[in-house]
DNA sequence: AACCCATTAGGTACGACGAATTCAAGAGAC
DNA sequence: GTCTCTTGAATTCGTCGTACCTAATGGGTT
């Protein structure tokens, strides 16, 4: 997915990321550049690029004298789509859904909010349709076509909220729901009372009411946050 | 402040990155390394490892025969807190004020949901001694101590949520807020409805009252927006 | 305890070659 | 004559290897 291959240095991150990111390398590791060129048959000068690419997303730092050690957690980037998809495939996953459902759980309502005051009339339209198609694939185990436009739904949203913060989130909303259907327990149907809410929130927007589609969207999370057991006792 | 200076390849970024950042070169634009590596006086090696980290950015695409195009702003990784501080730095930096602003009243407010139910004892201790430092830093131009009590406060909110993606988001907080003392107009002495807002927060967190916290939090927010003319017609 | 120095690993520079893509010139067909 | 397809040359990034510099570290000396 995305970009697989664009060159050497590429090619050693698809396997340093998801193992830095998987936690192989505890905080504080050491690791040496010549090592890891030796380890991935490339020369220096392709793993240095690699180090620095890793560097940038404050996944090691590069210390003259010491090597490239592996920064805590807390360092991360863990916004950088790269990263987030290093730790969806790995071990992590889990851990890295909840988070990501629960930014969710918070943007969403209020890029509806704002789509309701901002929205084209192209994106109402584009909102409207993507209901539809949710509700034509509801029935029958047509868990694709209804992913398809579930994901679709969501980044109109985001995207007509007319904030950059919340449209860069797309992809990341994409890859969560596409998650859930293809990794996680998805045997069933969707549920009813969701795309009922996706089409309510289509015509809140398109109707202006901010107020209304807020709240919608906001039911809509609170169902993915309650599918992975995460609410107040 | 942060990482000034961490080798060649970092002054080419101090310079690059927010000449790009800032719209200098508009979106398709090529930059060729060799050209660039003679402005900058630095080898090509150290000019391809600040490509490497610009492409990890979304900021540039290296092609062969093509030479280093710049990438068109719906591309950029905007929540890079190296692109964040680029772009707070130039130009730019009314519209991501916004845009991180929005960002806030959408996160926030569900933090400290999160950290009124999950907040240890310290950290509520902490939240308590932030309100009461912005008391008494609220009269008489102390400006930078209120600063520095709202900055922690914000920053305790966010990592007590439990969610890393918003913990992650505390040192964005802390940049706005700083930006809003430093640069914009901050002349008088802060809103005395505002500090008693932080107080009544850190009262809802320590009572556990997580509703409470969420919605005196989202005035909180409310309040940032309006300073910035963000609202409904 | 303070100082000095050898070791070590990253930092930088330079040169060479390989690979891929673009662009233009030329051959061929209609 | 114009258009299309092919071919090839030019160009720029991609990779490699070497050499040397720099600066932290750790141990040994005073």
């Amino acid at each position: 997915m995305s970009t697989p291959g664009r060159g050497l240095h590429g090619r050693v991150l698809d396997t340093l990321g998801p193992a830095i990111t998987a936690g192989e390398y505890p905080p504080g590791s050491v690791l040496l550049t010549d090592e890891l060129a030796q380890r991935f048959e490339v020369s220096r000068s392709v793993m240095r690029e690699a180090v620095r690419v890793l560097e940038s997303m404050h996944l090691v730092e590069s210390r003259r004298r010491v090597g490239v050690t592996v920064l805590p957690e807390c360092e991360w980037n863990v916004y950088d789509p790269q990263v987030i998809r290093w730790r969806l495939a790995g071990s992590e996953r889990p851990r890295q859904l909840r988070s990501l459902t629960v930014l969710r759980s918070a943007i969403e309502p209020v890029a509806a909010g704002l789509a309701a005051r901002l929205a084209t009339p192209e994106q109402c339209a584009e909102l409207t349709e993507c209901a539809l198609g949710m509700v034509a694939n509801s029935r029958g185990h047509q868990l694709e076509g209804y992913l398809f436009h579930d994901m679709a739904f969501h980044r109109v949203i985001l995207t007509a909220s007319g904030n950059e913060m919340f449209a860069r989130l797309g992809g990341v909303v994409a890859e969560v729901l596409a998650g859930r259907t293809h990794h996680d327990v998805m045997f069933e149907d969707p549920d009813p009372a969701a795309v009922t809410l996706h089409v309510q929130v289509a015509e809140a927007v398109r109707a202006r009411d901010a107020e209304r589609a807020e709240r919608l969207t906001r039911e809509i999370t609170v169902g993915a946050l309650q599918e992975l057991d995460i609410l107040a006792p």
